[in-house]
DNA sequence: TAAATTTTTTAACGCTGTTAAAATTTTAAT
DNA sequence: ATTAAAATTTTAACAGCGTTAAAAAATTTA
């Protein structure tokens, strides 16, 4: 009988690993999504993949090391959501990010649900560290603000810094109403804009501004 | 021997039912300012109040009861706090009232982080109701907007509504992300009050907005 | 003082996350 | 191909959790 893969070393072992892995973190996702992150134990986890307990310890590590483990992924996700936010003007660009943001929760909201509200129980989004989640995603809005100030949209009163981090506030605050249930895709993009929309209204050059008041009315008209 | 209190029906059983509950209360609150509610185990605190697990059930009911009754305290704090926000323009109302409660979260600063977070964790600042907390706070902040506007502070082009829910969103943030660590109780002033003026200079006047804007550079300094 | 009522405790259930040790499976070597 | 070595999975267990029924104790009423 010939050998299926002449691997040097642990092919079907590694592979077998791997499978398993990625099986218990699909499982978990789907868990999550139906019943929440508390609903998520290691037995039930471990019997919907087919294995035992401490299988998952061996292949992940704990419940803390799940999460992590899925939130690692929806960073990912996140970063690329952020990296395509291209509009022509300011306002374009945060309204392109948070449709685009809301599109790709609405995917499977009731696992983007619990995973933000696991996330920030765990203490996974925290601002501190220069190198975090947090940091890295306030990047943008700061240099959005920025940009919007050379190209005389703002008055630069305000500096970018203060200015995205209210921004970023907006969003995060939105997103936080929005996984508690407070309202739906549909409210977080309209209390997200408006949020942001109002910032922005706050340096606003007078043409700049009218256009925010519009952009205002618009959604308060949604 | 004169009876010492000739009451009708269960003198010394209600009084001394009442101390338990209160003893109960006290160390509970004493355990989340100490180690968080995670660590908050029935058994622990009836063995810290003198007692057994069975009688707190009986006395006040299970952990999201005993949540629920310290959470009913602070709200009543707050809400005496929100009523004493009577500075002369709005933007000294509002810093009163943000400066208020960091004062009066200082007191024990542990205890209200955990119960913040606690209370945001079990849904109990909900935002669907219209007798609820949030929509009772909710209030004060929307007719501080539309006493700016008839003073000719505030142009009117936001809606009271809509302003004041974004402001009263400035505070929540800040409050949570203090609760949650992200910094300290000054860092919750700054935070809150940033976002507060930035709403308010959203829709000023040319006057007020220049005031608001002296007002961020001076927080900005801090 | 005795009976009735109410409160507290004892004891237990089913569940949780987690880990040591045993059993099994896969790899490497002869 | 067979056997020894290594690595992975499972069995079994621990300590803890929230919660509740039934027994014990305390208080009130008659």
């Amino acid at each position: 009988m010939a050998r299926e893969t002449p691997d040097s070393s642990g092919s079907t072992r590694t592979k077998n690993m791997a499978r398993r892995r990625d099986t218990i973190l699909r499982e978990a996702r789907t868990m999550i999504a139906e019943s929440g992150f508390d609903a998520l134990t290691i037995r039930n986890l471990a019997k919907r993949a087919g294995l035992t307990a401490p299988t998952i310890y061996n292949l992940i590590g704990g419940k803390s090391d799940i999460l992590a483990a899925i939130i690692r992924d929806i960073v990912e996700q996140l970063q690329i959501i952020q990296s395509r936010a291209d509009g022509k003007t300011v306002e374009e660009t945060f309204a392109k990010q948070i449709n685009d943001l809301a599109d790709h929760f609405a995917t499977d909201e009731a696992f983007y649900k619990a995973a933000f509200i696991a996330g920030d129980r765990s203490g996974l989004f925290e601002q501190s560290s220069q190198e975090g989640i947090f940091a890295h995603f306030l990047k943008q809005p700061i240099e959005a603000c920025a940009a919007a100030e050379k190209q005389k949209l703002l008055r630069g009163n305000i500096p970018p810094e203060v200015l995205g981090l209210q921004i970023y506030g907006c969003y995060r605050l939105a997103r936080q109403d929005w996984a508690n249930g407070y309202f739906d895709l549909n409210g977080f993009r309209k209390q997200a804009l408006t949020g942001i929309f109002l910032c922005l209204a706050a340096d606003a050059e007078p043409l700049f501004r009218e256009h925010m008041m519009d952009q205002l009315s618009a959604l308060e008209r949604v």
